[in-house]
DNA sequence: TCCAAATACTTTGACGTCCAAGTATTTACT
DNA sequence: AGTAAATACTTGGACGTCAAAGTATTTGGA
């Protein structure tokens, strides 16, 4: 399983050996791509004994943080940029296992809200616990590491039109 | 679709003020996280006309740098790191486009190898052609900012045991 | 030689995500 | 007021990934 070299670093010099180009895009992109692949696994399986997955997750600590614990649906998924059909799906299993209530809008019935229900907010913080002690998978990152990837990928969000104004300029 | 701020910004503002743990570590992970959907959204893009997704493209690439463009569908799996089940699935849609053909392995007969036609060979160049002109989706980070992505999960990959040894200098 | 364990791949099934289409409701314009 | 367009969510289908179990073959001792 565990291979005798850098798989990335491999695959640099045969694009160079092909004369193929942006040889150092393909690097940062697989890099990427790569780091999801180990975030996603740890983090999955730190949430997996409390029946989440990240998705869910994301939901509820999301509700947990406004007034009321409620949103409606279409501001979940401009949040957590994810597709109308994945909150409705996300929320549909979060509403099965008694984390989360539907509830209408109450001015506005073509709006469905996401409640979030005591027990939903009693698991987002246990949650937020398991996630903290294996450091969101990114254990391995230094600070300077983190900080660079934040910086770096930030250029990227703002070039893909995550938002408008200039960021905030702390951290 | 485009919000206001930058969504990041305030789930870490968010996080902050529920006193929550290890805010440094949510930002990076959400931040790669979200790096991966935008540049495998770009990606897919670019590669749809030919037919392609990245998971694809990336084994007829493997593929195409080998001596006699053909490879052992385990070894694929070892190389891209991905699951077994999934060469399975991607060799045999390859394989119904008529890009890879299976042969048996000529003294193992476990061993399935996987070996590129003619038409796969031509369109993993036009996919590679593709792919560099829209620079593999990370338009938008500059070079440092590449640099700064690999190496730092670089740490990452070492820390999941991606591979033993020390990783070359280049670069 | 024989047989248990390891290896290689496929199959099946549970999930998750997205797109496109469908339904309901509200907004905006004439 | 009346209607076309926009908005909000759900549904159904195509795809992709992974885990676990199944089949075939090879390896490595006893």
């Amino acid at each position: 399983m565990t291979l005798e070299f850098d798989p990335i670093d491999e695959a640099a010099a045969n694009w160079r050996g092909a004369g193929w180009a942006a040889v150092d895009a393909m690097t940062a992109a697989t890099s990427i791509t790569r780091a999801h692949q180990i975030l996603s696994g740890r983090i999955d399986t730190a949430l997996a004994p409390l029946g989440l997955n990240f998705s869910r997750f994301e939901v509820l600590a999301l509700l947990s943080f406004t007034k009321e614990g409620e949103l409606p649906l279409g501001k979940v998924g401009d949040r957590l940029q994810v597709h109308p059909a994945s909150v409705t799906n996300t929320v549909n299993r979060l509403e099965a296992d008694g984390l989360v209530v539907r509830k209408p809008h109450p001015t506005d019935r073509r709006t469905t809200l996401a409640v979030l229900t005591a027990a939903g907010r009693g698991r987002a913080e246990q949650a937020a616990v398991a996630l903290a002690e294996i450091e969101f998978g990114v254990a391995g990152l230094t600070g300077d590491g983190r900080r660079a990837v934040d910086a770096a990928i930030l250029e990227l969000r703002v070039t893909a039109g995550d938002f408008v104004s200039p960021p905030s300029q702390r951290r």
